[in-house]
DNA sequence: CAGTTCTTTCAAAGCGCTTTGGGAAAACGG
DNA sequence: CCGTTTTCCCAAAGCGCTTTGAAAGAACTG
C-alpha cells in the first residue's frame, strides 16, 4: 500500500492525504478523520527512503562503532547507548551505526556527509587530538561530542563531566585522611577523559605540597586484568611503609581486578588502603555491591546518552545553535573503602583496631 | 555534487556515469575510469535516501532496541553487537536501531516492515513464547534470530548455541566428581536459554538417579546482585552438610555476586564448593582472571553475532534460503573452581588437605 | 558491401514521497 | 448581490538515483 494507492482508494489527491497524514493545517478535520482512518484500516505507513529523499531529512542520527582486531566496544557503550535510545524514542528516531576499523574512520564519516543518510551523528570517545571535529565541521554534519578533546576549537557542541573536579575532590579527600602516598590506575590516557582526570589529582596534591612525580600513575585499557595487573605491580613486593595507601580508580572494571589483587595480597579496605573509582552507573555491577562497599566519583553514562540525543535533535531542528559546552558535575560518594591512612594509626598494628566486617 | 552534476561535467549521461560506478559491464573501460577519477576528485558520493529508493534496497539490517523502564541492555548485547559490526563492515551494510518499549514492540517491526528502511533484522532475546518471529514472517521481513523459541514454528533461521548441553555436561562433571547437592543460579526462565540450560541440568541429574527436585533452582536477571543474593540465600544459613556443593551460573556477573558471597562467607572454591559459570567470552572480564579461575561453558557470542549478520546478508541477497538452524557446540574448561565434592573426603576437615593459594 | 551482431551510450520512466503554486468552492463583507 | 477573502483540494514538479528500451556506431560476417 502506497500513497498512490490510498488515495485512490480515497478519491483524493495525495497532496491532500500527504497532508492529512503529516498534520498540516490545510485540509479539513472531516477530510483528515477519513484519511487517518484509512491509513489505520489499510495499515498504510509511508516509505521512509522516498520521505527522506523528499524531505532531505533522515529521521536518523549517526554513529561511527568501532570494529576491528583491538578494538573492544566496552560495556560503557550499551549504556551510554541505552540512554540516547531511551530519547530517540520521544523523538521518533532510530540510530544508524556505521561499522569501521580506525583507521578508516574518516572514510566513514565522510561517506556518512555525502550521502546524507543521517542528520546529525554524535562522537565519542574523545582523544586528545581529536580530528574528528574539523572533519565533521568541515562535513557540514551536525554533530554532538561525548566527551572533548584538547585540541582548542571554536564552540562545539559537548557534553562532558567534570573530570578533573572529580578526581581532584577525590584525591583531596584521601588527602585530607593523611594519605600521602597515592596511586592513580588510570585509563588510557590519549582520551582526554583520562588526561583531565589525571590534572584533577595532581592539582589537589599540589595544594597539598606534594609534588606530582610522587603520584603513582598508570594507565592502560579499562579491563578486570589491568587492573589487577597493575595493583599487583604496585603492591606485590612493596613495602608496607613506602606502597601507596590511597587509590584511584579510573573503572569499575579495573577496580575488580585491583580488589582480586588487594585480596590475594591479604591487603584490606581500608585499613591497609583505600580505593576511590570512578562509576559510571552501570546497572549490572554497583559499586555499593562490593564486600567493601566502594566510594565512587559518579556519574549516570546513561544520563549523557539521553541528553546528548537530545541536544542532537535540538540542534538538527534548529531549536539550538549548538555551541553550548556542558560540563556536569560529578558526586562523590563516600563508602566504607575509604578510611583514614594507616599510618596515621599506630603503625606496625595496620588493621587490627578494626574489627574484621 | 550529485549525478546529475557529476555527469554533465563529464558530458556524459547520467545512465553511463551510474553504470560506471555501479561497475555495470556495458560501459569502456576508459570511461569507467574517467568516470571513477573524475567522481574521486570531486568527492562524489551517491545519495543514500536516493539510491535506497530507485533500488528498493535499504543497505542496512535493523534491529529493535528494547528501552525504557527495566529494560537493561546488558554488555551481551555490545558484544554481540561488536561482532555483527564486524561482518556488517566487510559487506558494507549498516546497522539500523529503532528504539521501542516492550510494549510497542511489534508496533516498532510493523513500522520497520512497512518503511523498508532495511532489507532485513535480527532477534534476540528469545523467549518461550516468542511471538515476534510469527509477526516478522508474517510481515515478510527477512530476519535471523539469536537464539530460539520454545514455540513450534516451521523451518526459520537462527543461530543458537546448545544451552542444553553445555549444562548437562556442566552438571555431568559436578556429579562425576561426587557432588549430588547441586544449586543452579540461572537466568530469567521467561527467556528460552535458561529453560534449555534447566532441561541439560536435569537430565544429567535423572541419568544419575537424581530427582529434578532436588535441585536448588533460582532464576533471576543476570546481574551481580542476584547473583550475591541468590548466594547468600542458598549459603548463609545452610548446614555444611545439607547445603549445595555444586554450583552452576548462568553468567560471569551472576558469578561475581556469587563469589562475592563465598568469600564473606568464608565458603572455599573449590574445597567447600565447587562452581561452573556460562562464560560468554567478554574481553573485559575473564573467567581465568578469578582469585580461583572459574571453570566454564564457553561460547562467544561476539562470534555469533557475526555468523548471524552473515547469515542475514545471505539471506537478503538470496545466497540462502533461510531455514537453516544452526545450533553450535558450547566448550566445556575445567579450571580450579571445581573439584571433588567435599562429601567424598573427609568430613570436618575441610579444605585442610589443600593449602590456601 | 549489405546484413547482422556487439559495444557503448543515452533519453526517459520510474521509485514514493513532499511541496509549490494554483484554482474552485464556500464564506464573508459591504 | 457582487467582489474579496478564506478554506479546501489538486496537478505537477521535484528529491537523486537506477533501470528499461532504444539507438548510434563499430565490428564482424558471408
Amino acid at each position: 500500500m502506497n500513497l498512490k494507492q490510498l488515495s485512490e482508494l480515497l478519491q483524493l489527491s495525495q497532496t491532500t492525504v500527504s497532508r492529512a497524514l503529516n498534520g498540516y493545517p490545510e485540509v479539513a478535520e472531516a477530510t483528515r478523520r477519513r484519511v487517518l482512518e484509512a491509513a489505520q484500516r489499510y495499515g498504510y505507513k509511508p516509505n521512509s527512503n522516498a520521505r527522506k529523499l523528499a524531505t532531505g531529512r533522515a529521521g536518523s542520527i549517526g554513529y561511527v562503532l568501532p570494529v576491528g582486531r583491538n578494538v573492544d566496544l566496552d560495556p560503557h557503550f550499551v549504556e551510554f547507548l541505552s540512554g540516547l535510545g531511551e530519547h530517540a524514542l520521544t523523538r521518533e528516531v532510530d540510530l544508524s551505526l556505521t561499522p569501521a576499523p580506525r583507521e578508516r574512520e574518516s572514510e566513514a564519516y565522510r561517506r556518512i556527509a555525502a550521502s546524507r543518510s543521517v542528520d546529525g551523528i554524535y562522537l565519542s570517545s574523545m582523544r586528545n587530538d581529536e580530528r574528528r571535529i574539523a572533519l565533521v565541521r568541515e562535513l557540514g554534519l551536525p554533530f554532538v561530542a561525548h566527551g572533548r578533546s584538547l585540541m582548542p576549537a571554536e564552540g562545539y557542541a559537548f557534553v562532558d563531566i567534570d573530570n578533573e573536579g572529580a578526581f581532584h575532590d577525590a584525591a583531596r579527600l584521601l588527602l585530607q585522611l593523611g594519605h600521602t602516598r597515592l596511586a592513580f590506575i588510570n585509563g588510557d590516557t590519549d582520551f582526554t577523559f583520562a588526561v583531565h582526570r589525571l590534572d584533577g589529582v595532581t592539582r589537589a596534591m599540589a595544594a597539598h605540597g606534594l609534588p606530582a612525580e610522587t603520584l603513582k600513575h598508570h594507565s592502560a585499557a579499562m579491563n578486570e586484568d589491568n587492573g589487577y595487573r597493575l595493583a599487583m605491580m604496585l603492591f606485590r613486593d612493596a613495602d608496607a611503609a613506602t606502597r601507596p595507601t590511597g587509590v584511584l580508580s579510573a573503572s569499575m572494571f579495573m577496580t575488580l581486578g585491583i580488589v582480586r589483587a588487594f585480596n590475594q595480597l591479604g591487603l584490606k579496605m581500608p585499613q591497609d588502603v583505600s580505593i576511590i573509582t570512578h562509576d559510571d552507573v552501570f546497572p549490572f555491577l554497583k559499586p555499593e555491591s562490593f564486600t567493601v562497599p566502594l566510594s565512587t566519583t559518579r556519574s549516570s553514562i546513561r544520563a549523557a546518552g539521553a541528553r546528548i540525543c537530545e541536544r542532537l535533535v535540538n540542534i538538527i531542528t534548529g531549536a539550538e545553535t549548538g555551541e553550548v559546552q556542558e560540563i556536569w558535575p560529578v558526586d562523590l560518594i563516600v563508602r566504607a573503602s575509604t578510611g583514614p591512612a594507616p599510618s596515621a594509626r599506630k603503625p606496625g598494628r595496620r588493621g587490627a583496631e578494626q574489627a574484621a566486617e
